[in-house]
DNA sequence: CCTTCAATACCCCAAAGGCGGTATTTCCGG
DNA sequence: CCGGAAATACCGCCTTTGGGGTATTGAAGG
């Protein structure tokens, strides 16, 4: 059975440490060097004898400096045979997106377990493209959205959808993003503190959220407010 | 001494009822009329005996159907003379230069007791350009952008304020943005609760806020994430 | 006339958040 | 080498949220 290199492009070093001794035990799998930052891997990796060039390099999304797309892009010029796959903390459409057009193979996310992330390396070097499910669902989105408006994808664009919001909720919706408690926002309204807490409620039901944060989110993104 | 004649344009049943009452103490303010709508009010104007011409209009700016900001400039070109006072819950920037550009010159929040109200009347009916302080500076660093830029005003534009989080901050800032909490934020960036939450503080004194709901706003609308 | 829905109000309760501290380690720039 | 900034960690305190209910009223629509 072929070794697969692998390469490790990541900021944190106990993150890196803990992988360079896990990947210890996966007799496929062989370390072959790990970089703190994407400045670091890109003159790193060009210094490596070839029969060290990794066959995969995971890549840290988020990456001070040089971020992790831009190494990817310079990294694939480098080195096009090999493939990357992007580790990041968050499932950021728009970075998926840019990642993929960097030309990532592989979205790992970084609390997925050990064994979770060999099996990825293990399928992106078997020529697949191992994803999360939910960042599948979103490459899914970019391809309905491609197909059906039959135009260039161009960018994520925001969704058209209706939150069917009456006109106090809105109100309402608008006091949270404004920062509003429910205590101020019940005396600006004359209502009840209760109220406003029901009225919250519905607004989060109908946005699908659970909390301020996200519908401030949700409200900023589709310009509810 | 003259008796200001004001109309008030309010959807709100029990604040128009309560302005009505409250208007009756002061002497030199006689509320003329009162509509639920910005249509009712355009057709309600109309119809007004000269003599009973408002010299101010007290106008909510969420209105529902037509927008208080749509009934100023309509209720404009009907009475040019009449002073518009926009009235609302919220300091909303961008429905302020709007107000403004429809030739609103007052500016209310709905919050402000009936003294500030009538203050506000006066200094109106006066030639004045009352508003609160808040919005006060908001107006001034429209004129700031107007000036320093020396280019067409056009949109209240963005501000490109430096908060100068550090990378960790802003890591923290973006899992705010997706709604985590202190235990899953911990759990992803394997740090402690006790951590998170103290980048939090440290985030939100850099941004000036003391919510989570308003971190996710000025990160999105500045762009952070 | 009856149903539905928005808006209003209230209850309980567990979890999370915000604020005030203190403290250690590491790293960087002067 | 020292000072300061970041990042890390922990403690306690009190308030706020979010989720689960229930219920009344008035307006809109069938």
């Amino acid at each position: 059975m072929n070794i697969i290199k692998v390469a490790f492009v990541e900021d944190n070093s106990s993150l890196r440490k803990r992988f360079e001794e896990q990947f210890e035990f996966f007799e496929d799998i062989k370390l072959v060097a790990t970089y703190a930052s994407g400045e670091g891997a890109l003159s790193g990796l060009r210094k490596l004898p070839p029969s060290q060039i990794p066959d995969i390099v995971l890549m840290d999304i988020e990456l001070p400096g040089m971020s992790g797309i831009e190494t990817t892009i310079a990294a694939k010029e480098l080195f096009p045979e090999a493939e990357i796959m992007m580790f990041t903390v968050f499932e950021d459409e728009v970075k998926i997106f840019h990642a993929i057009q960097a030309g990532a193979a592989g979205y790992l996310l970084k609390d997925d377990p050990i064994e979770k992330v060999v099996d990825a390396i293990r399928e992106l070097h078997a020529g697949g493209a191992p994803m999360s499910q939910s960042i599948a669902r979103t490459v899914l989105s970019f391809l309905r959205e491609k197909s059906v408006g039959n135009s260039k994808v161009s960018i994520p664009a925001p969704a058209p959808v209706e939150f069917d919001l009456s006109e106090r909720e809105l109100e309402l919706l608008q006091g949270l993003v404004h920062g509003e408690t429910y205590q101020t926002l019940a005396k600006k309204l004359f209502i009840s503190p209760h109220t406003v807490k029901t009225h919250i409620k519905n607004i989060y039901k109908k946005l699908h959220v659970h909390s301020r944060a996200l519908a401030v989110r949700v409200a900023l993104d589709r310009g509810l407010v």
